[in-house]
DNA sequence: GTTTCATCTGTTTTT
DNA sequence: CAGATGAAAC
């Protein structure tokens, strides 16, 4: 019957599936079968009898993976899916501290800050502390803080080297002593605290250890430090005769999480610390055509730290890419819609076709065309439902009704709706919790807060009291509706003018609940209540493709890894936007002295930045089956001004040979003859190719384009040269703004690229 | 204490 | 352009 299973897979992959119980790397490329091996290892191993379902642990990364994964395990084996931990980092350790909370010292309820609540009570940390915001930033603070939680690091052993880091520091313990006292996690935690906990408690690790004979990870190339150390302890220390055994499955190309702490030399520590004696590759390609392989490959070679490996494919070379020149992002978006429509008519789903971009606020344009045409869409990622204002603030109500504690719910809603509770009043709530030692709840029940706002406080105490009594007797949707109810926020958004949408969403709220089943990752002693707003809190709310919605696809290409479509296009590929300026540039602020970043962000040189962006791009490549797009804007509003892009140098960086450019035919005649006349232009334009050991290739008449007229009477066309009388000669990149308040950009031969505001900088054409 | 208006600011990717 | 914050009017 195992034959069954194995049937079909290539020589690697069944190598993969059926190794025996030793740790191993299996390096897989884009669409090479890897959930599959993932799977067909699992369901092998339980099939033979090598490992029962509970002794399987399989870690992914997000909530669409492990959901994919559990679903193509349960078509293969008729097992129990509960029995098994199938889940993300984030949703395991929940599942584990929800079991153990007493060990851990959490409350039985602890609730979990999503990245916005995390922000929120640093921001209300700081207050309380006399922090000054504007010389420690509470996006530094936040970052700050997970960045060492990310890497295993407690405020007590956070480095310290001057005084901004020594805040730093102490704001970091000041945190984590108010989260204990409130009785939240953030995200970083819930692994830290988890790990914490097994460590220090050998009875608890040994039955974990003992228990999970398998350990299988999805992506691991996306693996942090702390979740590299998780998955040591899990798997327990390599013993003589009994390995801890883990199954490690990714791809260093498709490394896209850096910038939060993922690690790809993760891959070679394994290696080390598991005895690995061979890495595993996949590199036959079942997903793409020929040329959108070639694309892709090319692409990526012009990478510096890349493990090497090289995609082929049985399929034919396909059709070409299909490059597109828009005037500007509306243009962008109304040739995507006609394309889209054209593939619709000759009979592809719209649901297998996939509009990328880079940032979420890039979807505005296209959504808007796509709407005027009547399309429809889908759009994954951005504000998700659980993020909503008025999704937050019912939230708190549940939350505040399972643990009183929970300061920052409690500030969140103990005026909204109004209700005569002002800023003087929780201030002096705040004082009295902070001498009293309590949460502010109880410190509002211990009264001591006469007159209007006294007899205000008791009612909504009385509320919060109210729902907790009834979360013990009713079912969830009945206690959302009642909550709705009797917190004024249903009346509230009744009499708001445009309310409406937002009761919608409540009452979403209410079908959400009735729909939501806890999916046996919780432990049985924890009510539906806490379920849910744990649910809430790590899956904020993805909608799943409605089934028999027939609808085009969008999302950054981010949420798009491991995602496959019939048809791809990746849209705004500017310079700028796709590589993001940010990764070109100095990664962490200009602004920031040096000091104040720390050593590790330090080292995290630009190079990086650069190739992380390729590897983004990559993946957006791949992701193609048949047909892909590349498309770009001359000019995109941003921030509310027109800017004036340059094309991505990633467009550049795909063989000539395998593009048809579709950009309009006038246009295109007016690119036809020209040769660079600049070769600091066609210096930018191959900029991260340049030690990449790579032929540059002459750039092709298609791509290399005429400076562009001037839009709206500019006095620099893009790609023009001009002469500063500091800096000396280079060429424009881009200009916005207006008048007095145009700013150009530019690059400079040995100086770098700047930006300048016309009206002083004294520039002449060259 | 609440609402409204104006000003400022920032802006990548996500569990 | 939009969200967040702050000041002034109600």
């Amino acid at each position: 019957m195992s034959s069954d299973l194995l049937r079909n897979l290539n020589p690697q992959q069944l190598e993969a599936v059926t190794l025996p119980r030793e740790s191993a790397l299996v390096l897989a490329g884009a669409g090479s079968g890897k959930t599959r091996v993932l799977t067909t290892r699992i369901a092998y191993l339980i099939q033979t009898g090598q490992a029962s379902p509970g002794g399987i642990l399989a870690v992914t990364f997000t909530n669409k993976a492990a959901r994919e994964m559990l679903a193509r395990i349960s078509a293969m084996l008729p097992v129990n899916a509960r029995s098994m931990w199938v889940g993300t980092f984030h949703g395991l350790c929940n599942r584990l501290l929800r079991t153990h909370y007493r060990e851990a010292q959490l409350p039985q309820l602890f609730q979990i800050l999503d990245t916005q609540d995390q922000q929120a009570a640093i921001k209300r940390l700081m207050k309380s502390l006399n922090v000054d915001d504007e010389k420690y930033p509470p996006r530094q603070v936040q970052y700050f803080i997970n960045a060492n939680k990310e890497k295993g690091i407690r405020a007590q052993h956070a480095e310290a080297w001057d005084d901004y880091s020594r805040k730093m520091v102490e704001l970091y313990a000041a945190y984590d002593e108010q989260c204990q006292k409130e009785g939240v996690l953030d995200f970083a935690e819930l692994l830290l605290r988890t790990y914490e906990l097994l460590n220090r408690n050998e009875v608890l690790r040994e039955h974990y250890q003992q228990r999970f004979g398998f350990i299988l990870v999805d992506e691991f190339q996306d693996t942090n430090r702390l979740q590299y150390l998780w998955i040591k302890l899990m798997a327990g220390r390599p013993r003589d005769g009994e390995p801890g055994c883990v199954f490690a499955v990714g791809d260093d190309d498709q490394s896209i999480y850096a910038f939060r702490g993922a690690e790809t030399g993760n891959m070679r520590e394994l290696e080390r610390d598991f005895a690995i004696r061979k890495v595993i590759r996949l590199e036959q390609n079942y997903r793409s055509h020929g040329n959108i392989l070639d694309a892709a490959n090319a692409l990526i070679r012009n990478n510096q730290s890349r493990l090497g490996k090289n995609l082929w494919t049985e399929a034919g070379e396909g059709e070409p890419i299909r490059v597109f020149e828009a005037p500007s992002d509306g243009n962008e978006a109304l040739f995507i819609v006609e394309e889209v429509q054209n593939l619709a008519r000759e009979g592809m789903a719209y649901s297998d076709m996939a509009l990328l971009y880079r940032s979420n606020a890039q979807s505005r344009v296209l959504e808007h065309a796509l709407f005027q045409a009547g399309v429809s869409y889908r759009v994954y990622g951005g504000l998700r439902f659980f993020e909503r204002l008025e999704i937050k603030h019912a939230l708190a109500y549940l939350r505040l009704a399972a643990n009183v504690d929970d300061d920052g719910a409690f500030l969140r809603v103990v005026n909204f709706p109004a209700r005569g509770i002002g800023a003087r009043t929780v201030e002096l709530l705040q004082a009295a919790s902070n001498t009293g030692r309590t949460s502010l709840f109880h410190a509002a029940k211990a009264g001591g807060i006469g007159g209007r706002a006294g007899a205000s406080l008791a009612a909504f105490i009385a509320i919060i009291e109210g729902l907790a009594g009834s979360a013990r007797n009713i079912q969830l949707p009945e206690l959302i509706d009642e909550m709705l109810e009797r917190s004024g926020l249903r009346a509230h958004y009744q009499n708001e003018r445009e309310g409406a949408d937002r009761l919608e969403n409540l009452n979403e709220l209410i079908n959400a609940a009735a729909g939501f089943e806890p999916d046996g990752m919780d432990n049985e002693e924890a009510d539906d209540l806490s379920s849910f707003l744990a649910h809430a809190s790590l899956e904020a709310g993805e909608h799943e493709a409605g089934p028999g919605q027939d609808a085009l696809q969008l999302m950054t290409v981010h949420s798009a890894k491991g995602l496959e479509f019939n048809a791809v296009f990746v849209s705004g590929l500017e310079e700028g936007l796709f590589p993001h300026e940010n990764a070109t540039q100095s990664r962490f602020g200009a602004d920031l002295p040096a000091q104040q970043v720390s050593r590790s962000q330090q080292s995290f040189s630009q190079n990086d930045g650069i190739e992380e962006e390729r590897r983004l791009m990559y993946v957006a490549i791949t992701r193609a089956r048949q047909r892909l797009y590349l498309t770009y804007a001359q000019t995109r509003m941003l921030h509310g001004q027109t800017r004036y892009g340059v094309v991505s140098r990633f467009v550049g960086e795909i063989p000539e040979k395998l593009c048809k450019w579709l950009t309009p035919p006038q246009r295109a005649a007016a690119f036809g003859s020209f040769t660079p006349k600049s070769d600091l232009w066609a210096d930018v334009r191959n900029d991260g190719a340049r030690n990449g050991g790579y032929e540059r290739a002459t750039p092709g008449p298609k791509i290399v384009r005429e400076p562009s007229p001037n839009y709206g009477g500019l006095p620099f066309a893009i790609g023009q040269n001009v002469r500063h009388a500091k800096f000396g000669e280079g060429v424009v990149l881009a200009c916005e703004g207006r008048g007095t308040d145009t700013r150009v950009q530019v690059k400079f031969r040995g100086e770098g690229v700047k930006w300048l505001a016309l009206e002083f900088a004294k520039l002449q054409a060259a």
